[in-house]
RNA sequence: GCUCCCUUCGUCUAUCGGUUAGGACGCCAGGUUUUCAACCUGGAAAGAGGGGUUCGAUUCCCCUAGGGAGUACCA
């Protein structure tokens, strides 16, 4: 169900935000926050805006930023201006808390932490609220020490406070169970809640998209924005996504960023198709291209229970998308896969002998590693030392058969249907099955078991590669 | 503890009160086949449990159970 929108979408360009906190590279569940973002901008012509929340300096680290933006310039989402940086509007945090405190709003509190965590486990044992309510709500301004102090804001005791969720529907929260949470720190630096409030309402952002975790967290910045008098923006909270064993996403799963799925060979839009139908759907489309999930993607596709991950389904939907990409993208996904696990780039021959020989390679791969293994026989050079498998098909029996096959290969005519029925009819002529000769001849022609058609490998090398590839048999 | 959210085949999901509960991945059987991949045919496989509301509930409401989140001077 979809409720109704505070703002006025006609009037108001969507802008969507992905705000990580760069403590880490980009995490899997984020990449799929971002993407939901990112399409939902794309797809309304608005604007899809990078935030990095490194208010927390001590874990943040520059490192992680990078891989963040390498992360989501990798999966193709791209942002709208610069990412900016929450840190960098620490003035304009401490700024609204203090507008709050002249409104009335927000008080200071000059509670200790010590007073407060006896305050909670008295409340504990008592069985009563162990929500903090501090004695300086209330207090007059005259009467404040000259001491350490954190500004909180005021927040409603009674009544209750709505979330108007895209996805969840209406969430409504009491707010008694609601605290004047802190604003402002000691310290005076600003907490999330007044940080994520500030940046969203000063960034323009009409829709926020996120993690459901922060489902209640909605609650307490509705009440900042409400203090301002500021527009409340669309939630759409989504769910997590979860280990393959239904679990939250940890270290155990292996796998938690996406440079690792890109290690596995993985395409970017293999991944964008997977990872929008985790949690989403638009009836039973299963695999489909960017552009049509643009199209498509909207709030009301958006399941409410975790989906988790499932690997086998992961590379169905790649083996689909490497088969449908074109050329010229693919080449560039198989160029940044090899730079990054091999140790030596593809060279321009081999490239531009890849290229030729996709046709017969893209369907029959799932992953960008399985494509590369069939790619062999152009990759590789003569001689062709056969791997294991191959040295089996290569027996002296078929060498020598093969030996026979090739004058009638030497005057064939170089096109599929015909070499197909010249090496047909040679093994009709030798009482042989065609699987029988098809074999060794892959062998041969590969140096492996595993390959494309061997006619379209014939095709893709020549006829000259052809002969010499059978003529470095040795019987 | 309290508050909030979630719950359809093993997995991802469709269904927006009336369906033999559909599709996809995976799995099983058979077929096709020059390997792999793909493809074709068929199959097993689901509404957490209990109450309501209704002529009729997977669908609406309540309870229970099981998951998850929040309850910070973390984000």
């Amino acid at each position: 169900m979809v409720s109704k929108r505070l703002s006025c979408p006609m009037t108001t360009p969507v802008v969507t935000r992905f705000a990580p906190s760069p403590t880490g590279f980009l995490h899997i569940g984020g990449a799929r926050t971002a993407l939901f973002n990112w399409l939902y901008a794309r797809g309304r012509d608005g604007k899809f805006l990078l935030r990095i929340e490194d208010t927390d300096r001590e874990r943040s680290t520059e490192e992680a930023t990078q891989a963040i933006l390498d992360g989501l310039s990798w999966l193709g989402l791209d942002w709208d201006g610069d990412a900016v940086s929450q840190h960098e509007a620490m003035a304009r945090h401490a700024e609204v808390a203090n507008a709050l405190l002249d409104k009335g709003r927000a008080y200071k509190c000059f509670s200790t932490q010590e007073e407060i965590a006896a305050f909670r486990e008295k409340a504990r044992a008592d069985g009563t609220s162990s929500l903090f309510r501090s004695p300086w709500r209330n207090t007059d301004a005259a009467d404040h020490p000259d001491a350490p102090h954190v500004i909180r804001i005021k927040a409603p005791q009674e009544g209750q406070t709505v979330i108007k969720d895209a996805v969840q529907g209406d969430v409504i929260v009491a707010n008694t169970e609601l605290d004047d949470m802190v604003l402002l720190r000691s310290d005076g630096t600003p907490t999330y809640m007044l940080a994520v409030v500030v940046d969203d309402h000063d960034m323009g952002v009409t829709h926020v998209i996120r993690g459901d975790d922060h489902l209640i967290n909605a609650a307490r910045q509705i009440t900042i924005y409400e203090a301002m008098e500021w527009d409340i923006p669309v939630f759409a909270h989504i769910p997590l996504i979860h280990g393959p064993d239904g679990k939250k996403l940890s270290k155990r799963h292996g796998a938690l960023g996406v440079e690792e799925y890109r290690a596995m060979g993985f395409t970017p839009a293999a991944l964008r198709n997977y990872l929008s139908r985790l949690g989403w759907s638009h009836g039973d489309d299963e695999v489909f291209t960017t552009e049509q999930a643009i199209e498509w993607f909207d709030f009301d596709g958006i399941g409410k229970a975790p989906a988790r991950l499932d690997f086998k389904k992961m590379e169905s939907i790649s083996g689909n998308q490497i088969a449908m990409a074109d050329d010229a993208t693919l080449m560039r996904d198989i160029d940044a896969y090899v730079a990054e696990n091999d140790a030596t780039k593809l060279s321009a021959t081999q490239q531009s002998a890849l290229k030729t020989a996709l046709f017969c390679l893209k369907d029959r791969a799932k992953t960008l590693g399985d494509l590369l293994a069939k790619a062999h026989f152009v990759l590789g050079e003569r001689p062709f030392t056969p791997d294991e498998k191959a040295a089996k098909a290569l027996d002296p029996v078929s060498i020598g058969i093969l030996k026979e096959l090739t004058p009638h290969l030497q005057n064939a005519s170089w096109e599929r249907d015909r070499l197909e029925e010249a090496v047909a009819a040679f093994a009709q002529a030798k009482d042989l099955k065609l699987g029988k000769l098809a074999g060794p001849l892959r062998a041969a022609l590969s140096g492996r078991a595993v390959s494309p058609s061997v006619f379209d490998m014939m095709l893709v090398i020549g006829r000259e590669e052809t002969l010499a590839r059978l003529g470095d048999l040795q019987a």
